[in-house]
DNA sequence: GTCTATATCTGGATAGAC
DNA sequence: GTCTATCCAGATATAGAC
């Protein structure tokens, strides 16, 4: 599976994205109208992630996101009612996206080395897709508030867990050999975080997500099979 | 070589940490006593390390450290002439300690592997004992100003360089096979960065750094050897 | 539904007493 | 060499006109 089949398979569509986010908070939401709204939100979101993907949450200012967004900072606490709010809406509106496209793009796979290779390329390939919401989510992480916080601790663990329980199934199926499943979890997901966080020094080297991918799978294939 | 037998090796004394770092910047800061300013310079850089690694650096207030050090603001301000300053001033002084430890360590050694085992465990133990320094040096990266931020590439990719030479070397000499030695020397840095990044994990799990870095030689020598 | 104008407060920074 | 008191720019947030 490429990239291309990934973006057909998933259809992540900024249209529905923000949709759902308008009717997940309707009550917050002081305007009402829903295309007028998400035509907003949009515009809000990519400014926020954008300025604080550059210089940080706490550096940008609302009168940066105004111009930005292309909004008066009035118009702006129409969608929100405080920094740290938006802050956190824009950590759980990530976090829906991931658990459910992961989830449900390795269930039904039996075969624990297609199901490792699968698990391996959603998480690159969401992470390609929804690069700023993934950066954004980690450089931010100790900002959020105390509730949300401890959400995010909890989605990380259990995205690592998912790593944990394929290998363990290939182990018992006697496919993998008998390795520290804990730490082959973690490095997993170290070499999957890196692809977002340092996208930059990839970009530049010219190296693709396929290409990426190829290597871990092959190199952590490698390891569990030697 | 155990962490602890590191330490003696390298023996980095707080002590002289800061009698170089008053030394090296003697015209900026206005207290001459060196004696008092390496006690005051201890004291605010451990706060400002703890408190930006807890909330950031720009979250982080000059009251917030003035608290923190014990200190107030007039005298803070006798040791650096702005924020940024002391954003930059902490990011320089850390570099300045990777790069002399880094290279230090793994010159000298002509087998390969034992040198890349030696490179890898530099720098986990080194990140070890260095632990704030290292996570501020990543998560405030992107705030830091446009000359030191251009060092920190340069040293980002330096440190990279040196796992990749050391595998370009064990290819020439045929201890390793033929593999994409940016990609390998890519993820190793990232999951040494991973240690002291996500060290709230591994301690909650109970992992040393002796057993991470036996892992992480263990990956990284059975990809290169099978 | 959006804007402008403004209230209110917090931040970085400094002057001058000690 | 350090502290207190204070300045003022810039921050978040809101009220009220349109």
């Amino acid at each position: 599976m490429d990239f291309q089949a990934f973006r057909n398979r998933v259809n992540i569509s900024e249209e529905g994205l923000y949709r759902e986010f308008f009717r997940k908070h309707r009550d917050k939401i002081k305007v009402k109208k829903e295309d007028v709204a998400i035509r907003n939100l949009k515009k809000i979101f990519e400014a926020a992630l954008s300025l604080s993907n550059k210089k940080g949450f706490s550096a940008m200012s609302m009168r940066d996101l105004s111009a930005g967004a292309g909004l008066s900072m009035g118009a702006l606490y129409s969608y929100f009612s405080s920094k740290d709010e938006l802050l956190d809406m824009i950590q759980q509106q990530s976090e829906r996206i991931v658990a459910d496209v992961l989830i449900d793009q390795v269930e039904g796979i039996e075969d624990p080395r297609l199901k490792l290779k699968r698990a391996i390329l959603t998480h690159l390939y969401l992470s390609e897709i929804m690069h700023p919401w993934f950066y954004f989510s980690y450089m931010e992480a100790k900002n959020l508030g105390k509730e949300v916080q401890k959400k995010a601790i909890e989605l990380a663990l259990f995205t690592e867990k998912i790593f944990f329980d394929i290998i363990e199934q290939g182990e018992q199926g006697r496919i993998f050999r008998d390795v520290n499943k804990e730490l082959v979890s973690a490095v997993i997901k170290a070499m999957l975080q890196d692809w977002y966080l340092k996208r930059w020094k990839y970009e530049m080297r010219n190296i693709s997500v396929e290409e990426y991918a190829a290597f871990v799978v092959d190199l952590v294939d490698s390891y569990l099979l030697s």
